[in-house]
RNA sequence: GCCUACGUAGCUCAGUCGGUAGAGCACUUCCUUGGUAAGGAAGAGGUCACCGGUUCAAGUCCGGUCGUAGGCUCCA
């Protein structure tokens, strides 16, 4: 038998014999790393560790901790859970089950639902399955063999994937014990293998997502190479779940919900606090950047949503009203108000660009399905503006949003800027070919710009391509908030038109952005990042005074006095508490300041400060602290 | 809209086999006047989401409605 050449990551080779395997090779290597790995990458191309080599080649050994051994790890569990389900539900027809971010999931067909319970007992049998470590088979099917196979078998699911195949790609399945399964792989070599999983939840879900299809049951779960990570993940998840917007709105007390009016929040005066604090900190802004701030009507006739196409493409999402003979639409977006503003009067191009913002409120009849606490609402308002100018305005305008937005992102304190341009998609207003240029303009200025950005074909408004701006949170959840829209329909549906230099009439273009996008939906993702510690520019309490006892009642009066003159937000805890007592309680509604008065401060004419979650600092002259407390305001420091 | 789960005091939650409702926190009053994350006692607080059905009897069983939550493109 001849010999051939493995060349491995690091550039160094070694001779094996023709026909041998990674996993072969990987034992060579060490038995540890022959436990760990999970797949193989030969030539680049992902394999089963058990493929026999016959000619030169790079490989890999791909282990349950890289991404994309997980990936393997993950797929391979989803094959495990179908193995168990079919073992203990014969009728169940399984679908598909893939690997998505650190989780599976697998949609059967099964008459029913699975329970809670079911779900134990699947895991229950996964864990009998994988300890009797399994060979996972990798079989190769002519495409008739593979329709007949799966046909006999009754997955009718599969045969319709089989029939769907392209006619030159390899068919092929996996089978661990009498379990088979259609599949591309790579799987891990056995069962045993996989260890370190949890089931986590089922749901229904369409065949192909299509809601007019069969609804199947999905159990989603997760797996990983080692305990650690497992519980890590799963810890994660509680994370998470302790740092839930809905919960800390509650806790906090800066918004609530009833059943009256679904899907819009009712924000308290804490809540209303925040509320306003965002809104006043993006007027200074508009100031910066000259926008002019702009009040438009809620309620408008249907006319005008005929005209802007909203009619046409948003009338399942807006709240409509008849009123005697004429029909109205209550407001779902600004722009079409707006460009009643920009037609109010004859606009030079030396007028231009005009950037119209307004906070009005916005209302949108989302499906009951997706309402979800403040990130999906109803009722909302958004930083919102539009931008009307000339064509080759459009780049220095969208220069100087990106440096906006940044600006924005800082002061939030949200790392991990990512940018995706959003094309034409399928439901779309206007000629094919303004939308090629509106393309081309925006894929222009950002490959100018520094910023990495990826495309999202066919994610774009169906008025105009868009820019959306993604950021992490504290928690590494990744969100949208900014988007920069550009848009040549409306300005020609409501016949804009600017004076030229030459005197003509033109077209102005108008850019709809926004920058913490809806200021509920800010509201809920900022509340998360920083888990309801706000800073003190933005707490709905920044102080509270605590007296020791009764006898300073009359010098914490005028404490608070000297911080109402200052323009804090401020309490006066005068219970009949103890100070540990009212501490904690302070702590736990996360006020920023407490200041303790006791006899000795009285005395002294001084507070002894602590800050929430530092502790005691020591005693402080009150002006002395009141400059301190407004610098911090006014830097707005996180 | 569809699937599943849930809805009991302001909040967090018990409530077994169907027999007319409970705790802790919060609240009110009283005692305590204290020094950096919970002092003590008493009291008040409920149309068990809503509507209907079964039953001698429903928070509990059945049906419906409303609301809330997790899902419903991530190609075998």
């Amino acid at each position: 038998m001849s010999n051939i050449t493995i060349t491995f990551p690091d550039q160094s080779t070694r001779s094996f014999p023709s026909g041998v395997s990674t996993i072969e090779i990987a034992e060579n290597i060490g038995p540890r790393l022959a436990k760990a790995a999970v797949a193989a990458r030969i030539n680049s191309e992902l394999a089963d560790l058990s493929l026999p080599i016959d000619t030169d080649a790079e490989i890999e050994i791909i282990t349950g901790d890289s991404d994309a051994g997980h990936e393997v790890l993950l797929h391979s569990t989803a094959h495990l859970m179908a193995q168990a389900v079919k073992a203990l539900f014969p009728n169940a027809k399984v679908t598909i089950g893939p690997a998505i971010e650190n989780r599976f999931y697998y949609d059967f067909d099964i008459e029913g639902t699975f329970s809670d319970k079911d779900l134990e007992k699947i895991e229950a049998k996964m864990r009998e399955l994988s300890e009797r470590d399994f060979t996972v088979q990798r079989v190769e099917l002519t495409r008739n063999a593979a329709l007949k196979k799966f046909d006999d078998m009754g997955e009718t699911y599969k045969v319709e994937i089989i029939e769907q195949i392209d006619e030159k790609d390899t068919i092929s399945a996996y089978s661990q014990d009498d379990f088979i399964d259609l599949c591309r792989g790579p799987h891990v070599p056995t069962t045993g293998k996989i260890k370190h999983f949890k089931l986590l939840s089922t749901s229904g879900a369409y065949w192909r997502g299509d809601e007019n299809n069969t609804m199947l049951q999905r159990i989603y779960g997760t797996v990983f190479s080692s305990k650690k990570e497992l519980d890590e993940y799963l810890q994660k998840l509680e994370e998470a779940k302790k740092r839930d917007h809905r919960k800390l709105g509650k806790e906090l007390d800066l918004f609530f919900f009833h059943s009256l009016s679904p899907a819009s929040p009712f924000f308290t005066d804490k809540g209303a606090v925040i509320y306003n604090g965002l809104v006043r900190y993006m007027r200074e802004l508009y100031l910066q950047y000259g926008y002019g701030e702009v009040i438009s009507p809620q309620v408008f006739d249907m006319e005008l949503w005929k005209q802007s196409g909203h009619y046409e493409m948003f009338i399942d999402n807006m709240f409509s009203m008849e009123m005697g003979e004429r029909e109205f639409g209550l407001k779902p977006m600004n722009c079409p108000g707006h460009t009643l503003m920009y037609s109010h009067g004859l606009h030079s191009y030396r007028d231009l660009p005009i950037r119209m913002a307004d906070f009005g409120r916005l209302h949108r009849f989302e499906k009951a399905g997706v309402l979800s606490g403040l990130t999906r609402v109803r009722s909302m308002a958004q930083d919102d503006a539009h931008i009307f100018c000339t064509p080759d305005q459009i780049g220095d305008e969208i220069c100087d949003l990106f440096e906006m937005v940044q600006t924005v992102y800082d002061t939030f304190n949200f790392k991990d800027l990512s940018i995706a341009l959003s094309t034409r998609p399928e439901k779309a207003l206007g000629e094919v070919k303004l939308w090629n240029k509106a393309e081309s303009t925006l894929t222009d200025v950002l490959e100018k710009s520094n910023y990495k950005f990826t495309i999202d074909e066919g994610e774009g408004a169906f008025y105009g391509p868009k820019i959306d701006f993604h950021v992490k949170d504290a928690l590494q959840r990744d969100h949208q908030l900014a988007t920069i829209q550009l848009d040549f329909v409306l300005p020609e549906r409501f016949k804009l038109k600017y004076i030229a230099e030459d005197g003509s009439e033109k077209r102005p273009v108008m850019i709809h952005r926004a920058i913490l996008g809806s200021l509920e939906r800010f509201f809920g993702v900022y509340l998360e990042h920083c888990g309801g510690d706000f800073p003190l520019w933005l707490a709905p309490v920044q102080v509270t005074v605590l007296p020791v006892s009764e006898k300073v009642q009359g010098y914490a009066e005028s404490i608070t006095q000297k911080l109402n003159a200052a323009g804090l937000r401020f309490q006066l805890d005068d219970k009949a508490d103890k100070i540990g007592a009212k501490i904690r309680q302070a702590e736990l509604s996360k006020i920023n300041v407490m200041l303790i008065v006791g006899e000795k401060e009285a005395e002294a004419g001084t507070v002894s400060v602590r800050r929430r979650h530092q502790g005691d600092l020591g005693p402080m002259d009150v002006a002395e602290l009141i400059d301190l407390l407004n610098d911090e305001i006014k830097q707005r420091s996180s």
